[in-house]
DNA sequence: TTTGGCACTCAGGCAAAGCGAGTGCTAAAA
DNA sequence: TTTTAGCACTCGCTTTGCCTGAGTGCCAAA
């Protein structure tokens, strides 16, 4: 198990994986020797073939076709012979440019980074919304629209604004919600969603009797409306280029794919797996553990504001994907998206 | 060109169209008379197909197949042919449940028209936001974040929430927002966008000199919401039907769909057609005017909030949809979303 | 006007054949 | 010991040809 790959067994298989990524046809021991660098003989290039089929790295779709990488090939591939560049400046600039108008809300920002990410890779882009209770409260807002209908306008460090409709069972004047308006902004801001809760929570347990009515308004309000979170939301974008993958051109899985995508909630548990992590994450294949994404991986990475991760983007496609082009991309965006949130927030 | 069918003629054509909606196969003449309720041989049926071809309702794919309608046919079948029963009170039931729980915002009941127009159309779903233009004015309200960002919250009459931030080259107290606030609200309310735009144009071009300052900072800004609308969005659902149908089996066509689904603004437009229409509108094939679309049609409805027309809604799919019980589905779902638009809004 | 009959057409399915890319193994060369 | 050339073999893909059957158009009889 422990067995070490010579080195020429890895650059062989590397230079299998980067064919087959290339062509998506399975290789074989001829091709190898042209396309390739390698300056052996096909004769032993299938010797090492061989070799790295026992090992699990390879398999031959049939006998009389060349070999496609396994997920552990891939792994393999990723965590050890992968050598990224970096992006050259041009590129750079290139992404940077499409943040370059001004006055992008946070939101405008992160559908622009999906589709950046879906264009520049020519793969399906990911972004996770922030998670309400990873952020930072900011200001809270309560207008009053009829006897009985406040709206809450909340407002995150991050500048993502969310607003809910929420219906009380008794008439507040605009003096009334001016008040608990002022109140809250005072007590809560800069604290995460987290500690707001807690606070709330705490506050209306321990110092009950001593809080005037208005005051328990003003929680029973806020946490309304910080409570149901239209959480955990995903912005997609380029579904199309996965129409343009030979390896899904069974439409079962297409439509599986298709579906996956449209119900997001698997999307949003592969991302959140990324959100504390350093750096860009691959997932690969069957690691997804969802049998609908079977064959595809995603490249991920999360993005940050002053406080800490935010959220994660990324890039999903099949496994077959050019992963030393979309990882610099994706880290990329990530750290210019956490440049330009920290940016906002002056 | 101005010959009128027999009757004969006209309930073979319905037969032929609607066995091809339910079998997605070209429709023989033996068939015909076995599963349709045809009382005539075969042999006269394809007279009257025969008939029906040359007058540009039918083609046959090829000598030795069935026939299959033409887009003039379908337009025939749509205009003439075709008997809409109502739904049932149990399916009104089942739809209508999908609205029960309460404080919907706007934007939450639009995107459950979509999923629910595509579940129980088995086809995709379509909402088309309202328009700004069109929506009515009913509350704004300055929120300052900080020295120079100023958030501006905007409420339509409908209950559509919109939300802009606004860097201001200068610093205003939450003293002055408050007094624009109030102004604002009490000139504009109930007033279309439009109108407010017409107002704020010729108040800031007749008295320029009288208003001060603070005044024309509230034109400003306000103008600065309401201009950019993040307008004609469109609620996609259920994309993944389209790929059931064996009409689409070709990659490149569905390559081509989910395209233009992603980029929206054919959709819109198609949608846009419709806002003014009274009760349900069809659009079939080539009459989109979208080459990338051939081969789909569209079932729309507008809804309307107390104001008049407000947006679109419809199903998208293949020429061959079963128009017969998607056209009520659509219609109940759009006078529905007119109900409860109306009754939100006291 | 309708219907039965008949010859004709043609797409789709199936089997056989040939092709060719690729393999594993063996023995010779380095 | 490692590499390479050679060779027999495998097997999916494509082509070819054939057959079947659904469907047609037309004609003549009812």
């Amino acid at each position: 198990m422990a067995k070490v790959l010579t080195d020429r067994c890895q650059q062989i298989l590397e230079a299998i994986i980067e064919e087959y990524i290339a062509t998506a046809q399975p290789v074989g021991s001829k091709a190898l020797t042209q396309n390739q660098g390698i300056r052996l003989s096909p004769a032993s290039v299938r010797n090492v073939m061989a070799e790295l089929e026992e090992l699990g790295y390879l398999v031959s779709p049939h006998t009389s076709a060349g070999r496609i990488p396994t997920e552990k090939g891939y792994r393999f591939y990723v965590d050890t012979l992968l050598r990224v560049n970096d992006l050259d400046t041009r590129q750079k600039d290139q992404i940077e440019m499409k943040y370059r108008q001004q006055g992008l809300q946070m939101a405008d920002m992160l559908r622009e980074a999906s589709r950046t990410l879906s264009s520049f890779s020519h793969h399906t882009g990911l972004v996770m919304i922030p998670r309400l209770k990873v952020t930072v409260f900011r200001h809270i807002e309560f207008v009053k629209l009829s006897s009985r209908q406040v709206l809450v306008v909340f407002v995150t460090q991050s500048g993502l604004v969310q607003n809910k409709l929420v219906e009380t069972d008794e008439e507040l004047t605009q003096g009334d919600l001016e008040q608990i308006t002022n109140y809250l902004n005072q007590t809560m801001s800069g604290l995460s969603i987290q500690e707001v809760r807690a606070k709330i929570v705490a506050e209306m347990a321990q110092e009950k009797a001593l809080y005037d009515h208005l005051l328990r308004r003003a929680f029973t309000l806020s946490s309304a409306a910080l409570g149901d979170e239209a959480d955990g939301d995903v912005i997609i974008d380029g579904t199309s280029y996965f129409l343009e993958q030979p390896e899904f051109s069974d439409l079962q899985q297409m439509k599986n794919i298709v579906q996956a995508f449209e119900q997001k909630s698997m999307l949003v548990d592969l991302l959140d797996r990324g959100t504390d992590a350093q750096g860009v994450q691959v997932i690969i294949g069957s690691e997804t553990q969802y049998q609908e994404l079977s064959g595809c991986s995603l490249i991920t990475a999360a993005y940050s504001g002053r406080r800490g991760s935010l959220g994660t983007l990324g890039v999903i496609g099949p496994n077959r994907m050019p992963y030393s082009t979309i990882i610099p991309i994706v880290d990329y965006t990530a750290n210019l998206i956490s440049r330009l949130l920290d940016k906002e927030n002056d």
